[in-house]
DNA sequence: TATTCCTGTCCTG
DNA sequence: CAGGACAGGAATA
């Protein structure tokens, strides 16, 4: 993401706790467009602030139903509907991000499989970058890429989260 | 198993 | 515009 995202003003965004910790969630006007982890609320906000340093973030979305069906999701629970992504990316990262939206809950891939998928075989290590940029957590589950030899790698916010979210699909890691 | 090299994309100076 | 960082993977010894 080179340039700022050409955002609206203001950006809702809600900050709470979740299963997983802390949970920022922002939403704008075509779905959610961030759900950040982690463990301290103010380290989260400066996060969001530099995902989108344009946007001026208003602390309102408490009450949207987009936001809430993300914290929904977050803590394990389905969505009641559908819920609207507004991922915001290079082409490359959105290609990777589609390809891991087509994996199942309960299911994972290694990057290279991920790689081949979007007809880039020799990018694995591009794929696993697109992860780690990836926006908006578990909503596009790059949690379910692991690598080939079946390890765990890495995640964004932690690899113990990483490690629950599989768990709670069913999945075990020792 | 540990080391080394190759890899594509993105960020920073 | 160049250089470096990286959630990988394959080849080598």
């Amino acid at each position: 993401m080179t340039h700022a995202p050409a955002s609206p003003e203001v950006t809702p965004f809600t900050l709470r706790p979740c299963s997983l910790g802390m949970a920022a969630v922002a939403v704008s006007d075509k779905g959610v467009c961030a759900i950040l982890l982690g463990d301290d609320a103010d380290a989260l906000q400066d996060e969001l602030q530099r995902r989108f340093p344009r946007a001026s973030l208003r602390r309102g979305a408490d009450s949207d139903n987009t936001a809430a069906a993300a914290l929904a999701l977050v803590d394990g629970q389905a969505p009641p509907a559908a819920l609207p992504v507004d991922a915001r990316g290079t082409a490359f990262q959105r290609r990777v991000w589609d390809a891991l939206q087509s994996i199942p809950p309960g299911r994972t891939a290694s990057y290279a499989e991920i790689a081949d998928t979007i007809g880039a075989p020799t990018a694995t290590r591009a794929v696993a970058g697109a992860c780690a940029a990836n926006p908006v957590a578990v909503a596009i589950p790059c949690h379910r890429a692991l690598r080939s030899d079946g390890a765990l790698s890495g995640y964004r916010w932690g690899v113990e989260r990483k490690r629950a979210l599989l768990a709670r699909e069913g999945r075990n890691f020792p």
